[in-house]
DNA sequence: TCCTTTTTGTGATAAAGTCACGGTTTTCGA
DNA sequence: TCGAAAACCGTGACTTTATCACAAAAAGGA
């Protein structure tokens, strides 16, 4: 199977059970901005991803979003399998952030795994735990720290993804990902390009001093 | 053993696990206001609530908090337990907000029987998963409903706790659990008392509208 | 009683979010 | 290739929430 090297626990499971992953589990190619998961919709199960970038998010009534967990080359996560989890009780989101791809193996019978093998029931705990500990995370960042030093984080976070001083992003999707409006992304770039850390043009931010923006 | 009725999956362990367990799980009785868990100090590993009521908390580096959780009789917990879990890196804080009772299990014995048995794993699978869950529901909570309808609910689920309109909570446990400062939650009060929903003496609050509060 | 601690009140200011626009650039189809 | 539509950005006015500084009132203990 060409996905097993993308799941820890492929060599923990019987012959049968690699089987009937194998049978089942789907790969998808995505173009970047495809929306692939939606709890109360379609619920992918596990989730591996092969190539590309995705996030996961959650929506308000009206429209607002968050970001809660961006998957590269390499995760796996199971917020995707919300819709068997019976006490999870609320709606992620996934969408890709790139061109990406990813295999997914159904939630019901990864729920079957789960409850009969230990070595899966372990690793579910730690994707869990390490989710967890991520959402604790970003609960410390938008309850204690101001806006500013948020923004200048994510920029340098991208400038390390990217490979690049210049971040074709909108601040739109900055917003969306930092979970705050359009308009408050807009003031704060334009006070970072006043302060000569960054140089503003439509659709793309160019970080010119790295250093004053990791000050804050 | 007297606790055997607070553990689930007591019923699931081999007798010999039953025995390693009775012999190390420590009880406790606690006062009000007490701390009884650090996660970089004290280290109490999972616990069961006997009678009473703590709180989980976070809190910043400059002592600001926010409830993450609330445990009452019958709630099992592994909040106590991130010392031993690699993947948890934050700290959270347990203290009693009642006069209270529980018992612990050393986070490292439950960390073996978690490796050994499906049960335990499966177990603790589900109290991760609603930890996470309500983590999630707090984070939708902070960033996308207003004060006002917060603490009104807040009001209206702590009498429906204690079973009377009258709450003996200052203003700053109530900050506390919301995660914000102190004269806001005042300022807020005084304005639900102005709309007469409220009657407000130090150290306690009596619901007065309870329909009115709810509408919110 | 008097002194200390706890609790609450409040004005001034700052930070962040909301609302309502308007202007520019890009895209895309006719 | 032209024009309309969509996407993107800028900004002023206002509201909400947080912060800071200080003080008054109530409770409690020596």
């Amino acid at each position: 199977m060409e996905f097993a090297e993308y799941l820890p626990i492929w060599d923990k499971l019987t012959k049968e059970q690699q089987g009937r992953i194998a049978q089942v589990a789907e790969f998808r190619k995505v173009k970047k901005g495809v929306h692939i998961h939606d709890s109360s919709a379609d619920c992918l199960g596990l989730v591996m991803v092969k190539s590309g970038q995705l996030r996961a998010y959650i929506l308000s009534e009206d429209g607002r979003e968050i970001t809660i967990s961006r998957l590269f080359e390499y995760d796996v996560t199971l917020l995707s399998a919300s819709c068997v989890m019976p006490d999870m009780q609320f709606n992620v989101m996934i969408e890709a952030e790139k061109d990406s791809e990813f295999w997914s193996i159904p939630a019901c019978l990864f729920k079957n795994l789960v409850d009969d093998s230990l070595a899966v029931s372990n690793y579910c705990r730690s994707l869990l735990t390490s989710n967890f500990s991520e959402l604790m995370w970003l609960m410390e960042q938008i309850m204690w720290r101001s806006f500013d030093k948020r923004l200048a984080e994510f920029l340098l976070e991208e400038v390390q993804l990217e490979g690049s001083p210049v971040l074709k992003i909108t601040h739109e999707k900055i917003a969306n990902h930092m979970g705050t409006a359009r308009e408050v992304v807009t003031r704060m770039l334009r006070y970072f390009q006043n302060e000569g850390m960054v140089k503003l043009t439509r659709g793309a931010i160019e970080i010119t001093d790295t250093k004053k923006l990791a000050n804050l």
